[in-house]
This record gives C-alpha cells, sequence and structure tokens, in this order.
DNA sequence: CATTAGCAATGTCAAGTTTTGAGTGCTAAA
DNA sequence: TTTAGCACTCAAAACTTGACATTGCTAATG
C-alpha cells in the first residue's frame, strides 16, 4: 500500500464513523489535491486488497472489518493517551470516599454515555481472594444465616435450618474451628481444605456428623465463582443508525440479555483485545465489536472492562479510554 | 349492551389476543348464527359505546382501553383460578431447599416465557425489618468492612477506614454497644435511635468522637432502602408484532433501562392492579399494560410482582397467574 | 506512466401510481 | 330484527418513474 491509498483508508474510516454514510470519491478529491478519478483507481485498488468494500455496485465505500482492523493496529495505536477530554473521569476516579464498586458503575455510565455503545464491567472471578472471616446469625430459633467474607470485603450468605439435636454451644464451636481453619485460605482451596480435614484430623469429630452445615458453608463459597457484573448503557446505543434493523436490534438486546455477550468478552488476554465483526465468533454479533481490557487485583485474578457497539465506533476515542479506565480499576483493586 | 353484544366483544377480544389482527364481521358470523350484515350492526352498536375501535375506516374492530377494562372487568375476574397449568410454577415454590431469592427469581423467569411479557419482581422496601446484628470484621490494619443483618437474611456492608488513633479493643466495645443498643430495631427506626443515644445517654462517650464510624454504619443502614429488584425478559416481549415499530421498542428498552418502569408500578394498592395503556399516566407506555400484585412480608411491608406486556395481553391467562405468584411469594416471606 | 476529463452504466431512494383485497355502512327486502 | 347486496374506503403491496450519487472504463494529457 502506497502512503497516499493509507491516507484515503484513515480517511475513509474517519469520515465513516462520523457520518455512517458510505464514501464516494468526489468527497475526498476535496481535500486530496487530486481528481475523483484518481481516488476511485486508488479505491479499486485499496478494494481488491479488501480493506474497503461497497454496499451495492454504484454506491461508495465503506471500510471492511480488514479496513478496521488496519486502522486500529495503524492509526489508533499510536495515539498517545491523551487525557484532556478525560476531566469528568478524573473526578470520579479521584474519590477517595465513595466504594470501590460505586466508583465502577460511575465510570462505566460515564464510559457508556461518552461512546454511545454499551459498556461492561466484569469483575474478577473471586476463587483467589481469601477467606477473611466465617459468621453465623442466628435469625430465628430455628434459622441461621452463614456469613463467608472476603479481603476484598465481599459478602455472601446462605441461609440455614438449625436442627433440633444441636445446641448453641455446639454451633458456636465450629464457627470458631472454621474461622481458625480457613483464615486467609484462597476461595478455590476451601472446599478441599475442609473435606481434608474432616477426613484426617482430630477435628472431624465435631464436623463429621454436621454433613448438612458443611455443605451450607460450601455452598456460600461457591457463591464467590458467579463473578459481579455491570452492564449500561443498551439505550445509548439503540439510537446509532445500524440498529434501524428491527430485527438486529431484537437480536442484541436477546443477545444481551441470556448473558451470550459474556461469552465474547476476552478475560484471558493480557491488556486490551478488540473483536471486530465477524471475529467475535457468535453470529449474532457479526455486526458488532467488542473492545474489552483485563486488568489485575491484587490477588492475581482478572477483571474486564468491555464497550460493546457497532463496528464503525470512534476506536481513537475508545481504546485509548478503556485502556485509561482499566488502569484506574487496577488501582482500586490495588489498595486492599 | 345486550348479552349477545358482550359475547361479541369478548370475542374480539379473544381473537385480537390471539391473532394481533384487527377482526371483521366475516370472522364472527362463521361462529355465531347470524349474517357478517347483523354482526356489522351490533359492532356499530359497541364502538358508539367505546368499547371497540377501527385502525382505519375500513378495517376490522379491535378492542379499545374501555373494551378491555370491561373484558377484564367481567370475563377475566369470573375465572376460577385454575392452577391446571400451574405444573411447572408448583415445582419451583415447592422446592424447600432453595434460597427465597432463587424461587423468586425462577418464578419470575417461567412468568416471563409463560406470557411472553417482561416481568417483573419488586422486593419488599427494608424498611420495618429489624436488625438482627451489627459486625465489624477488619480486612487489614486500617481498614475494617460493616456488616449490618436483618431479620430477613439480607446483609449490606460498608467499607471503612480504621483510624490511627483507634484500637481494636475500642472498636469492639463500639461494635458491642451498636448491638446491644439497634438488636430488633427497626431499619427506619435506627438512625433515629442512634442520634437519640448519642445525646441523651451515657453511652455517649464512646461514640461522641467517633462520627465517622457512626456515619458508615447509618449509611450501610440506609442501603436497605434500595428496594431489590429483578427484572426479565425483555428478549421474550419485544417479539411481539406490537414492537415491529423500532422507535417504540427503543423507548421501551430506555424505559427499562432507566428504571422509570417503577414509577408505574403500583406498590401500594393492595392486591392484583392492572393499568392499561394511557391509564399509565407515562406516554412512553401508552400502548403497554402493567400488571402488578402486592404481597406482604410479615413485617408489614409489601412487595409486588408485575408483568409489563403489550395491551393486548392474555389477560385470562396472566391475572390469575400473577396472583397465584404474588400468593406463594407471600408464602415464602411469612416462614420467617 | 500517473493523472484526469468525460461519459455510460448501475443501483438507491423517494415519490407517485395502480391493483388488490378485506372490510365497512347503508339500503331495501324478507 | 335480520339479511343480501352493493358502493365505498383504506392499507398494503407491487410497480413506475425520475433524480441523484457514484462507479468503471476509455481516451486524452502532461
Amino acid at each position: 500500500m502506497t502512503e497516499r491509498q493509507v491516507k484515503i483508508l484513515k480517511m475513509i474510516v474517519d469520515e465513516y464513523v462520523r457520518t455512517a454514510e458510505p464514501i464516494g470519491s468526489k468527497t475526498l478529491s476535496k481535500v486530496l489535491k487530486v481528481s475523483s478519478a484518481t481516488i476511485r483507481n486508488e479505491m479499486s485498488i485499496l478494494e481488491d486488497l479488501g480493506y474497503i468494500e461497497k454496499t451495492h455496485t454504484s454506491s461508495g465505500r465503506i471500510p471492511s472489518e480488514k479496513g478496521y482492523r488496519y486502522y486500529i493496529e495503524t492509526v489508533a495505536k499510536t495515539i498517545e493517551e491523551d487525557t484532556d477530554g478525560y476531566f469528568e473521569f478524573e473526578e470520579i476516579f479521584s474519590n477517595k470516599e465513595a466504594e470501590r464498586d460505586i466508583i465502577i458503575k460511575e465510570a462505566i455510565n460515564l464510559l457508556s454515555e461518552a461512546t454511545n455503545c454499551t459498556a461492561i464491567s466484569l469483575g474478577p472471578n473471586a476463587y483467589n481472594s481469601k477467606v477473611k472471616k466465617v459468621q453465623l446469625v442466628q435469625l430465628s430459633p430455628t434459622h441461621g444465616l452463614i456469613l463467608v467474607i472476603t479481603n476484598y470485603g465481599y459478602v455472601e450468605s446462605k441461609e440455614i435450618t438449625i436442627e433440633q439435636n444441636m445446641d448453641v454451644d455446639e454451633l458456636t464451636k465450629i464457627i470458631d474451628l472454621l474461622n481458625e481453619l480457613l483464615k486467609d485460605t484462597p476461595i478455590s482451596k476451601v472446599s478441599e481444605k475442609l473435606h481434608y480435614e474432616i477426613e484426617h484430623n482430630q477435628i472431624k469429630e465435631l464436623l463429621k456428623y454436621r454433613e448438612t452445615i458443611v455443605d451450607s458453608f460450601i455452598e456460600a463459597f461457591s457463591k464467590f465463582a458467579q463473578s459481579r457484573y455491570y452492564l449500561t448503557g443498551q439505550a445509548n446505543m439503540l439510537y446509532q443508525p445500524e440498529f434501524n434493523d428491527i430485527d438486529k436490534l431484537r437480536e442484541f438486546i436477546s443477545t444481551i440479555e441470556n448473558k451470550e455477550i459474556f461469552k465474547i468478552i476476552d478475560s484471558e488476554k493480557e491488556g486490551i483485545s478488540v473483536k471486530i465483526g465477524t471475529e467475535n465468533q457468535v453470529t449474532a454479533m457479526k455486526d458488532i465489536t467488542v473492545i474489552s481490557s483485563t486488568y489485575d487485583t491484587a490477588d492475581g485474578e482478572k477483571g474486564t472492562v468491555s464497550l460493546v457497539g457497532p463496528k464503525r465506533m470512534d476506536y481513537r476515542k475508545a481504546i485509548p479510554l478503556i485502556k485509561y479506565i482499566a488502569k484506574h480499576i487496577q488501582k482500586l483493586y490495588e489498595e486492599e
């Protein structure tokens, strides 16, 4: 590709992102100081190379997926992070009072508004967080509530029925024992450890005949396995011209509602990932771009920030913005 | 209205609910043993009375809001609760192991699927539930987590920073004091009571200079004020022909996303409430019917189960079903 | 050899027209 | 009171037309 061809490709992407209309040779000839015929020749080459395409025989050109990819690999990657426009985000992240989850929600809301896309925060899986405390609260003579708290301050609870042949003393002992046993154990190791102790140590006497209780605890722990997520801005996105097709719109809403969207979000890959259209593998998302960035928590888990929008997305704005937000959320998870 | 007119109105509602197409005189004449001309005369009267309307001069008739209202006041009210088709619901509600919130979610999911509408469970406001226990968990030398647990087993938490000039002993004392003070106090009275005690009793010494802590507690309590809700089935509903109009669809999604829908749900009125179209007062919902039923919890708060769908809704099915579900959720809240 | 002017060809879009069919309202007769 | 019959209405679908944007190609140009 010649320099001029690259320039034309960039212009087509930028202009199409702005207007959502195919770009003709005349439009570009006004800016580049060559005739429209020359542009047409160049466009023809770009089309042969697969970077742009036509919507019909006599239409202007729009970027192909390959074109977008080239664009983000070259143009967008060279953009310096420009925090000039990030005033409102800075405000959110500099609030030291607010809770982490609240800050994340606010940032995600703003991300969606700023980009007119759907924004998603997928919290870290809590598998590696450590048990801080285990607690039983009696709610009535026959009912209790098991509480499990992790180092990040997440709490899960599970109701249990207290059997008649069990007195408060015994329960207290069990809880004390569990606290001693499980403190600072990663969630992922809890079940294993519990079963091991019951089998092999002297503690077993206390727990052996109380399988119901132990099972309830394990159930409470397992609740941490479900990741916490926050999703917002469907409404912002629906007014994009891409969604004038009613069936696409319905398909998109369905994909969001049955959580299929989470299959696409790449929470493994380090750093930023951009999946354009069919790169998503899910047919319902073949006209959608998903940008995600992971961040790391102190206990070695990964969370992600994602943006879901039309392929025709303002990548120059969105990509650095997501990087910026992921970086700041990571900071929130570092301050333990 | 003559008996035959009522019969015709019912047929129009039933048929329109089924097909979503205006009903012509010929269709009805096949069932009733009179000619289409006779039906036309009767329809003309029904239209003058305001029970049915035309979509254009030469179209068949569809029920008006007044027509639907008449229908649900007469036809639907006489339907005996018929638990024949409720097999799957019975299964959900008879599961004694599962947690209340899980059962409610499953029932709401099924409600949405069975009716092709959006279903919502709006949990009771926790204002009247009672404090069961207050707890502090230390997460690090400088950070802690305040826990507040109510009699229904709901937990709210709030992170706090532990100041340097405060030792563990003092904290323990504060927590013990708060437990003693607040146990069995309704959430709504907590703030008032705390402030009163600080001002008037000997306890004040311990809390007086610890406003930050007390404020954090109050903040944790105030989290209960936000009702818990569960909303599902947008996707089920969007495929109804009513939503072939793309702007209506967008408007609906927006209304759901900014939680405006909750303004419509009647959580005060005892029992069932059906709001058809413009009865909803919100213009975005003028083609939507919202059915809600409240239920009572043991501590005197009300929760609601709601169904949001097109005016052309299967009221005969939906109304008894919602009553049935509300009744069973209420049972879940009675077994304290 | 790259660039350009010129022009036929192509396809979209919006506006207008025609056709079809379902359904009504009215009238006069049974 | 009911019905047959018929003119009338309107929406929806199918088709027509013209304006417009844009392309691809060709031949001329510097």
